[in-house]
RNA sequence: GUGGGUUUAGCUCAGUUGGUUAGAGCGCCGCUCUGUGGAAGCGGAGGCCGUGGGUUCAAGUCCCAUAAUCCACCCCA
């Protein structure tokens, strides 16, 4: 039979360690910059709104633009039952949004209201490098204000995420695509100049020419270019309306009084009829032809395009798959997920039971596994290794007749003998103790807990001769001075005094502890 | 939608002007090894050579088609 792959141009999420893996596939990564995004964003007063991954087409379309590329050829429908449910799979962030909040009534809320949401997006096109079928988006909105302070606080919020996960060289490209008559006008002023010289248009911008001339600016047909160079056309900048022009201005204000460096870009286009006023997109140096991280804009008409009451807004998205491979490019590590805290490992059959209980209850405290079947030693501790684990924990005939498990500590090399009803205890106690150190930690409990140390049958240690020295000392003087009576307490000094220390680190040592049995 | 590259073991790749049973390293599993740090040695499993046609006595190798994948264009995150 032969394998049935994924669909073209998507991806799947893969575990750390895979062979294939890549920047963008690495599914620790991907929750990683929500995650952090996320926490930035509601620490800015954003919360979490989740929309359906489908919606109605014709809030697409309305939104979106029917002339757009996105709605002209990259939609992909809904089908059920074979039958066209009229769905469309959500290709951006911002117009469900907008639907759910004038849906959901949450112009009542606190105005300006701060969103924010991180989820698959789906166009049908043609993958490349940084390009998806399915893709994954953050988005940031805030909608119910007109205020240019929001916008420059939105890009100063991209910035910062950015710089938050550690991609540098990123560059803010800040331009107003003005209002609706604006670029009405500035439409129709490209036709008029280019019209004339249609002929020596690339085929892409005679149809530029019809669909959106400002498109033909930013060609790169080295024809074009040299028109354009001849034509010398004015920018829409420089053509904004009266309140576009003192808004873009505003903008620039609050971004210069921040320090939020930026580039004022006459060409930026951006390629959702939503748009109003400003504009911006973030781009990075070395992340191939899609350069683009993420964009966003101010989008007042589009309430009222979907049917609502005017609802002024701004809002940006980026894209995760391309954060990643700028992460990737400039080196920057995502943090390791949790450490394992301990791995448990039966050496017989009859101990896997318990050693799996152990491993249960230690969950309480950290990642605990145990493994399935017995374990030589040497192997467990390979494999804790390889997990990463911070402890191995073994149970063999010599621990489960005296009720104890032995705990290496494989940072350290340390292995102690801890009672089964302490373990749970003692791994509670780490996070007290800046070395996590095995030794420390049991010395501790021992010291301050006397129902442990009651409980405590016999010890087992693998240990240096200057932590044998340090451990005795402590233990004596701390019975001393409490006048402990402890079951063999006035032998407790002695199995110290005497011992012989382990002579490697793979040298086992016994003595007997605080037994009265022996 | 357009153009180019790639496709041989789980992974990275060899494979001679077409010629017998298609190889290596890594990874995986086992043993050496009945209780202590990722070792080593030995052994094992794992392949419709992307798929379908064609040329030939003979195809991993040559031709055609097709698919997948990567990159670029359009456009976008």
């Amino acid at each position: 039979m032969a394998l049935v792959n994924r669909p073209q141009g998507t991806f799947d999420q893969l575990p750390e360690g895979s062979p294939k893996i890549e920047a963008h596939t690495r599914a620790r990564a991907q929750r990683y910059v929500t995650d952090v995004a996320g926490a930035m964003l509601e620490r800015a007063g954003a919360q979490l709104i989740v929309t359906p991954l489908f919606e109605e087409a014709e809030v697409v379309r309305r939104g979106v633009g029917g002339s757009t590329d996105i709605v002209r050829k990259e939609m992909f429908s809904v089908f059920y039952q074979g039958e066209h449910g009229g769905y469309v799979l959500r290709p951006e962030g911002t117009a469900p949004i907008v639907r759910a909040y004038l849906q959901n009534g949450l112009k009542q809320l606190p105005s300006p209201l701060r969103l924010w949401t991180h989820g698959p997006m789906f166009r049908a096109e043609r993958q490349q490098q940084g390009r998806y079928r399915q893709f994954h988006q953050v988005d940031y909105e805030v909608l119910g204000s007109e205020d240019p302070v929001v916008d420059a606080e939105a890009i100063a919020l991209m910035v910062d995420v950015y710089a938050r996960l550690g991609v540098r060289g990123t560059r803010v490209k800040l331009g107003s695509v003005g209002d609706p008559e604006d670029r009405e006008a500035y439409n129709a002023y490209l036709r008029d100049l280019f019209e004339p010289h249609v002929a020596r248009l690339s085929d892409d911008s005679k149809d530029r020419l019809t669909r959106n001339p400002m498109r033909i600016l930013d060609s790169k047909s080295e024809g074009d270019q040299a028109l354009i160079a001849e034509l010398r056309p004015e920018a829409l900048l420089d053509r904004l309306g009266v309140e576009a022009r003192a808004h873009f201005d505003a903008v620039r204000g609050f971004l210069d009084a921040w320090g939020v460096p930026y580039d004022v870009d006459p060409g930026i286009v951006r390629g959702l009829d939503y748009y109003r006023r400003t504009a911006w997109e973030v781009h990075h140096e070395h992340i191939g032809a899609k350069s683009a991280l993420g964009g966003g804009g101010r989008y007042d008409g589009l309430a009222e395009m979907l049917g609502g009451p005017r609802t002024p807004a701004v809002g940006w998205a980026f894209g995760v798959e391309r954060v990643l491979l700028a992460m990737h490019q400039e080196g920057v590590e995502v943090p390791d997920g949790e450490r394992p805290l301990l791995y448990v490992a039966a050496l017989d059959e009859q101990f896997v039971a318990l050693a799996a209980r152990l491993a249960f209850t230690a969950r309480a405290n950290g990642v605990a596994e145990y493994a399935i079947t017995p374990r030589k030693p040497g192997k467990a501790i390979g494999e804790a290794l390889k997990k990463g684990a911070r402890y191995v924990a073994f149970i063999g005939s010599d621990e489960a007749a005296r009720g104890y498990v032995s705990i290496k500590d494989l940072d350290t090399g340390t292995q102690m003998p801890v009672p089964v009803e302490a373990l749970d205890d003692i791994l509670a106690r780490r996070l007290s103790l800046r070395s996590g150190n095995i030794a420390d930690i049991v010395l501790e409990l021992l010291l301050t807990d006397t129902t442990v140390l009651n409980g405590a049958r016999l010890a087992q240690t693998v240990v240096s001769d200057a932590e044998v020295t340090r451990f005795a000392r402590a233990f004596t003087n701390k019975a001393f001075l409490q006048g402990l009576t402890l079951p063999g307490a006035a032998r407790a000094p002695e199995p110290f005094a005497g011992l012989t220390p382990g002579r490697s680190k793979s040298a086992v040592t016994l003595w007997n502890f605080l037994d009265p049995t022996l």
